[in-house]
DNA sequence: TGGCTACATCAATGGTGGCTGACATCATGC
DNA sequence: GCATGATGTCAGCCACCATTGATGTAGCCA
């Protein structure tokens, strides 16, 4: 048996944390999360240009943060819950080995 | 009665997202969850130059997600886990709407 | 059916912010 | 006083973001 601080660490994905830090995408993630909507849509909501979001959501589809569902003409976007499900699960990992360590006072003594 | 979809959502703040975007940082959080260390383990660690380590650690410090020790001559730096706790919380606050978002099917119609 | 409008994406450019590294400064302990 | 750890500041570089222009595609209507 393993303590939580020998176990091994899934630490989140820095692409992935990189891809949620803009605030645009953010904030479309946001949106997305109560509703599945389309690129008007998200333009009305957010006041950017359609080339703009279109950029931002491919970045978001490349990391698997949203899938796209053609309908017609629109196309519209909907989230993949588990991708922030498993985000949420590596900060929360963290921070319990996190208070382990300070509960413990585990320090590695000055050289 | 608010429905999960008309409740408040807190967003993570985009703010602290970007300052766990950077791998060297987030490398820092995941050593730092592991151990309480001071600036010399972390450029052992890391490889990374003083300076470099020190600007970070400013960052993480102003962001909130360290706090720092003194200990005689050395700094020992220790994470904050509410911090992380409550980032992991609103990442899984999203994640659940958006779950209920895609299993009622709630779309905005084509305009 | 043919043309047209609107939605969506891709490719390319310019501008801005962030990261890194070198130097200087301050604090602490021997 | 000297050596070492830690931080602050500045300049250079690079990646990312927003905009522009062009292309492709799906529906609408004469």
């Amino acid at each position: 048996m393993l303590t939580s601080a020998e176990a091994e660490l899934t630490p989140p994905s820095a692409d992935l944390v990189r891809v949620l830090a803009d605030p645009l995408r953010l904030r479309i993630v946001s949106l997305l999360a109560r509703e599945t909507l389309c690129t008007t849509h998200l333009v009305e909501e957010t006041g950017a240009r359609q080339t703009n979001l279109s950029n931002h959501l491919r970045v978001l589809r490349e990391a698997g943060v949203v899938e796209t569902e053609p309908c017609g003409r629109f196309t519209y976007y909907k989230l993949r819950p588990e991708v922030l499900d498993a985000l949420a699960g590596a900060f929360t990992e963290l921070a319990g080995t996190a208070r382990t360590t300070i509960e413990t006072d585990r320090k590695r003594p000055c050289p």
